[in-house]
DNA sequence: ATTTTTATACGATTTATTTCGTACTTTAAT
DNA sequence: ATTAAAGTACGAAATAAATCGTATAAAAAT
C-alpha cells in the first residue's frame, strides 16, 4: 500500500541489476558472460569456476517473477530490462545498510568512509563543491 | 594467512555485535532483552513477535564457534565479549557494501548519502570540519 | 529437602538463496 | 529433412541462516 517498494535485491540479484543498468536491456547469455568476465579478472584464486548459464537464467527468471525485471518474450531470446530505478534502489540499499551498521547516521558513515579511504585532494574538493551546492540549493522534501 | 579477517557478520550477528559494543560484555539474556526492546519500539506493525531466547543463544554460540565472540564460562551465566574491533569491522562492512553497490567508489556513495539525507546545516558543518582536519592532517598509509 | 526458576546443550525445522541437471523447443546449418 | 546449436522451463539439490522445542543441569526460593 505504500510507495516503499518491497524490493530488496539479494547480492547476486544486485550484481545482475548493476550489469543491466550499465549495459541496458540484455539477454541472459550476455549477462552471464559479463558475470564470468568480471569473475575471471579477480579470479586468480584457486578453483573459482564461473557461474553456470542456467544459474543466471534462474535468478533472472525469479527476479522477473518478483517484478524486479521486465521480460520481453517476443523473440526467442528473451530480453530483460530492469524495472527498478538505479538511484532509487541504491538509496534504499544505502538506507538499509546505514540503519544496520551505523545506527542510521549518514554522518557516522561518511566519517568512516572519509577516514578510511584516504581521499585525494580532488575528492575532497568534489565533496566541498557538493556541500556548497547543497547549501545554496536546499533540497525539496 | 592474511590480516583480512574472514569475518563477515550476517545481519543478526551484526545486531548482536552492535549491542555488545554498546553495552560491553553481556549475557545472552541481556542481549536478548535488548533485541526485543528495540523491536517493540518499532513494532507497531502486525504480529511482529520478538526473538526467542534460544534463538539468540544459538546465534551467539555460533558466533563464538566462529571466533567472533569470546566466552567466559567460569560462572553459570556465560559472558560474551566481542573479539572484533568495532571500527575495523564496520570499515570492512562498508568496504564490501561499497564494492557491491557503488563499484567501490566512496565518492559515489557519499554523494548519494548527502543527496538523499537532506543533511542539516549542522551536519554539513561537521563534514566541513572533518575535511579541514583531513586536509591539514594527511593520514598515514 | 523440594520446588521453581534460570541457565545452557542439542537437534530439528523452516525459510531463503544459490546452483545446476535434464528435458524440451526453436532456429540455424548441413 | 536431419542434425547441431542455442535457447527456455522445470524441478531438485546444496548451502546458509534463523528459529525454536525439548532435555537437562544448576541455583535460588520456599
Amino acid at each position: 500500500m505504500s510507495l516503499k517498494s518491497k524490493y530488496n535485491p539479494t547480492e547476486s540479484e544486485l550484481e545482475i541489476l548493476q550489469l543491466l543498468w550499465e549495459y541496458g536491456p540484455s539477454t541472459v547469455r550476455f549477462i552471464n558472460e559479463k558475470q564470468n568476465e568480471e569473475k575471471s579478472l579477480s579470479a586468480k584464486q584457486a578453483g573459482k569456476a564461473g557461474v553456470g548459464y542456467t544459474t543466471t537464467l534462474k535468478i533472472m527468471q525469479i527476479m522477473a517473477e518478483k517484478g524486479m525485471l521486465d521480460v520481453n518474450k517476443n523473440s526467442r531470446q528473451h530480453i530483460y530490462t530492469p524495472s527498478l530505478d538505479e538511484d532509487e534502489t541504491k538509496s534504499k540499499l544505502l538506507d538499509g545498510f546505514l540503519k544496520k551498521t551505523f545506527s542510521g547516521s549518514a554522518m557516522k558513515m561518511v566519517m568512516q568512509a572519509l577516514g578510511n579511504h584516504n581521499p585525494s585532494k580532488e575528492e575532497l574538493d568534489e565533496i566541498k563543491n557538493l556541500i556548497h551546492e547543497i547549501e545554496n540549493n536546499p533540497k525539496k522534501s
